[in-house]
RNA sequence: GCGCCGAUAGUGUAGUGGUUAUCACCGUGGCUUGCCAAGCCAUGAACUCGGGUUCGAAUCCCGAUCGGCGCACCA
C-alpha cells in the first residue's frame, strides 16, 4: 500500500471523500465530499476568498453552471474543443476525421460526423499508421450539453470553466469598479468535463471546484503596485528554458526572475506570490511545490506566459494544481465579435493629449448636387484621407479617390484642407487578463497526502507495561492538518467516562461552538484510543477534562503534532483555543507544561 | 476508448463447486479504565451487478460496472 492508498483509504474511511452513486455501482469521474472533506473544503475555499477577495478586492460573483451557445462558440470550446474522432478498427488508435479528409474535402470543419464517414468509405482512407479500416466518425466534446426549454430547441452547455461567466459580465464588472483598471473578479464554483477516462481518484474528475480569477489589466502597463513587497519572495522554478535544457527548477526570488525576463512581467510574478501564500497556508508542503512554466508549443496560442503550481506527490510525480496564465485581450475580444458588443474600457491620459492634424473638409453644398446619390460615399472617402505631410495638403490639387472601386476626381472648390489642434483625453482599450485558476480538489488531495504521516510512538512502557499485548501497533497516523483548516478543530473529552466529568465537557463543548470553534465531544474509549482517533483526522488540540478541573478549574490541552500538554483555565478554553487555532497564540503560551 | 490485472462486512483481509463465509481493526451498549490505539461481556456488519454452466456458483465462463497500471486523451 503507498501513500496515495493510505491516504484514501483514510479520506473514504473517516468521511472525506466517497465516490459517488456507491449504491448503485458508482461512476467514475464523480466524488463525494463527505462530513469531514466538505467541511474541509469549505475552509480551504475561505481562505482563498480571504486572499483574493477581501485582500486582493476582487469581489465574487456567481455565474450559471449552464452556459448559452453563443458564450461557447466565442471561447471556443464549441469549435476547438469538438473533434470529430475515427478510431482504426485494427489497431485502434484515434484520428481527427477532419484532418483526414483535407485532401479530399474543400471545408473538412463543416462536416458533420456522418458526412465526414461517408466521405472517409468513397475516398478508402484507410488508418495511417497500419492501414487499417476507419471506424464510423462520431463527435468528441469534453462540454456536456443540455437543451434549454422545452422542445429542444437551445443548445446549452454546462461550463468546463468559471472564467467564461466573468468575461461575459465584462461591461458590468467594469462599471462596478466605475472604470477604471486594474480591476478583478472571481469565481468559485463547480465546473464540468466529459472526461474520457477519468482515473487517479479526485485527479481527475468530470466535475470539480474551480476557484478562478480573472485580472483585467491595461495591457500597456503590466507593472503591479504591489510588486516590491514580494520582490524578495523566493518561489521554485522550473522555467520553460530549464526543462528544455533538462536542468531541475531553481530557487529564484521574484524580483530577479522579472528582471532576468523568465517571467513575463511583474502581475503575472505577483499572481505567483499569492498562489505561493495561498497554497503554503492551506497546507501543501513548500518543500513539494514548484512553478513550472508551460513550454512555448505546449501553451494556449492566445497566452503571452503560463506558469502551472505543481505538487509533488508520491505515486503520480509532479501534478498541476493551479495555472496561471496571461490570457492577453483574446477571450474580450472573442466575445465582443460573437456578441458584436464593445467590451473595451476607456483609458484616460495623465495629460490630455494634444495632436495637430491635417483633415480635409468636403464642401457639400458643391459636393451633394454633384455626385448626388454617391455624395455620402465620396465625404466618407474624403474625410478618411490621411495627410502624411502638410505640403501636400497645403496645395489645390485635384483629389483622385477610389469611392465604390471607381475613381473620382474631386476638384479643389469641393474641399478645403485645414490644420487643426485636438485635445485627446484618452482611447478606449481592450484589457489583457490575468487569470490564476485552481483546481481545488485536487488541493484538497495535495493538502491530504502532504499532511499524511504514519510514525512510530516512543516511550510509553513504562506505565502500560502490564499490557504489553500490541507491541507491534506503536504507530500512530497523523493527518497534519493546519490548524485553520482542520474540519474538527478541536476535541473534548472526559478523561473517564463518569457523569461528574461529562458535564463540565459538555460545557466546555458548548462555549466552543459559541466561539464558533468546531468542536466534538468524545467519551467513548479510552483517552489514547480518542487522542488517536482525533489525529487520524487532523483535529489539532484536544481538551482534556479530569478531576483537577473540578476542584482548579483547570484543562489539559493537548497538541496533536508534538503530543505535550499543558493545562489552562477552563473559563477562557474557548477563547484560548480559538486564538490558537488562528495563531495568535502559541502552544507553549496556552498554559503550563506539564509532563 | 484499447490492452493487462483486480473486486468478500465501514476498513484491511482468509477461504472453498456443497450445511451457520475466516480473522483483525471498526461501530454500538455495558463493565472496567486517572493522559496517548489496554482488558472483559454482549452486539452490528460482506461475497459488485446481470447472464450462463451445474443437482448446487461467492468460487468456473461471458458481459457490464467500478478500481489500479500502460497506451490514447487531457481546449
Amino acid at each position: 500500500m503507498d501513500i496515495y492508498d493510505s491516504v484514501i483509504e483514510l479520506a473514504k474511511r473517516r468521511g472525506f471523500l466517497w465516490n459517488s452513486f456507491e449504491i448503485y455501482g458508482g461512476t467514475a469521474g464523480f466524488y463525494d465530499y463527505g462530513p469531514l472533506g466538505a467541511m474541509l473544503k469549505r475552509r480551504i475555499e475561505n481562505i482563498w476568498r480571504d486572499i483574493y477577495v477581501i485582500n486582493e478586492g476582487y469581489y465574487e460573483i456567481e455565474s450559471p453552471t449552464i452556459g448559452i451557445e453563443n458564450v461557447f462558440v466565442a471561447s471556443g470550446h464549441v469549435g476547438g474543443f469538438s473533434d470529430p474522432l475515427t478510431e482504426c478498427q485494427k489497431c485502434h488508435e484515434s484520428f481527427r476525421a477532419d484532418h483526414l479528409v483535407e485532401d479530399v474535402a474543400s471545408n473538412p470543419d463543416t462536416l458533420t460526423p456522418d458526412e465526414l464517414s461517408v466521405i472517409i468509405k468513397e475516398n478508402n482512407i484507410k488508418c495511417p499508421d497500419c492501414g487499417g479500416e476507419l471506424g464510423g466518425v462520431y463527435e468528441f466534446n469534453l462540454m456536456f450539453s443540455t437543451s434549454i426549454g422545452p422542445g429542444s430547441k437551445r443548445v446549452g452547455y454546462l461550463r468546463p470553466e468559471t472564467a467564461q461567466g466573468m468575461f461575459v459580465d465584462f461591461p458590468r464588472l467594469l462599471r462596478f469598479y466605475r472604470d477604471k483598471l486594474p480591476f478583478g473578479v472571481t469565481q468559485i464554483g463547480k465546473v464540468y468535463r466529459n472526461e474520457i477516462s477519468p482515473r487517479q481518484g479526485v485527479i481527475r474528475l468530470r466535475e470539480f471546484t474551480q476557484a478562478e480569477a480573472e485580472i483585467f489589466v491595461d495591457p500597456r502597463d503590466k507593472s503591479h503596485p504591489g510588486f516590491d513587497s514580494i520582490r524578495d519572495y523566493t518561489l521554485s522554478l522550473y522555467s520553460d528554458h530549464n526543462q528544455s535544457s533538462g536542468q531541475d527548477q531553481i530557487d529564484m526570488s521574484l524580483g530577479e526572475a522579472v528582471d532576468l525576463g523568465i517571467i513575463a512581467h511583474q502581475f503575472l510574478a505577483y499572481a505567483l506570490a499569492m498562489t505561493h501564500q495561498f497554497l503554503v497556508r492551506v497546507g501543501v508542503s513548500p518543500e513539494r511545490l514548484r512553478f513550472r512554466q508551460h513550454m512555448k508549443d505546449e501553451m494556449a496560442h492566445y497566452a503571452i506566459d503560463c506558469w502551472d503550481a505543481e505538487i509533488l506527490s508520491d505515486r503520480f510525480g509532479w501534478v498541476e494544481i493551479v495555472g496561471i496564465a496571461d490570457r492577453t485581450d483574446y477571450d474580450l475580444n472573442a466575445h465582443s465579435r460573437v456578441s458584436k458588443t464593445d467590451l473595451s474600457v476607456y483609458v484616460e491620459y495623465d495629460e490630455p493629449r494634444v495632436v495637430e492634424k491635417v483633415v480635409v473638409k468636403p464642401d457639400m453644398g458643391k459636393i451633394g448636387p454633384a455626385f448626388k446619390g454617391k455624395a455620402k460615399a465620396v465625404m466618407d472617402a474624403l474625410k478618411s484621407m490621411e495627410f502624411g505631410n502638410l505640403s501636400y495638403s497645403k496645395s489645390n490639387d485635384m483629389i483622385s479617390i477610389q469611392v465604390d472601386g471607381e475613381q473620382v476626381d474631386i476638384p479643389p472648390d469641393m474641399y478645403e484642407v485645414q490644420q487643426v489642434t485636438e485635445t485627446i483625453h484618452g482611447e478606449n482599450i481592450v484589457p489583457h487578463v490575468i487569470e490564476p485558476s485552481f483546481g481545488i480538489d485536487r488541493i484538497i488531495y495535495a493538502v491530504l497526502e502532504h499532511a499524511f504521516r504514519e510514525e512510530e510512538v516512543q516511550g510509553e512502557d513504562d506505565v502500560k507495561s502490564k499490557n504489553e499485548v500490541r507491541d507491534e501497533d506503536k504507530g500512530r497516523i497523523v493527518l497534519g492538518l493546519k490548524s485553520e483548516v482542520a474540519p474538527v478543530q478541536a476535541a473534548v473529552l472526559p478523561l473517564l467516562t463518569r457523569e461528574e466529568l461529562k458535564g463540565p465537557a459538555k460545557e466546555i463543548e458548548s462555549a466552543l461552538k459559541h466561539k464558533g470553534v468546531m468542536a466534538a465531544y468524545d467519551d467513548s474509549g479510552t483517552i489514547g484510543r480518542r487522542y488517536r482517533r482525533n489525529d487520524e483526522i487532523g483535529t489539532p488540540y484536544s481538551i482534556t477534562v479530569d478531576y483537577d478541573t473540578l476542584e482548579d478549574g483547570t484543562v489539559t490541552i493537548r497538541d496533536r503534532d508534538s503530543m505535550k500538554q499543558v493545562r489552562a483555565p477552563a473559563d477562557t478554553i474557548a477563547d484560548t483555543i480559538h486564538d490558537l487555532i488562528h495563531g495568535y497564540t502559541r502552544f507553549e503560551d496556552a498554559g503550563t507544561p506539564i509532563a
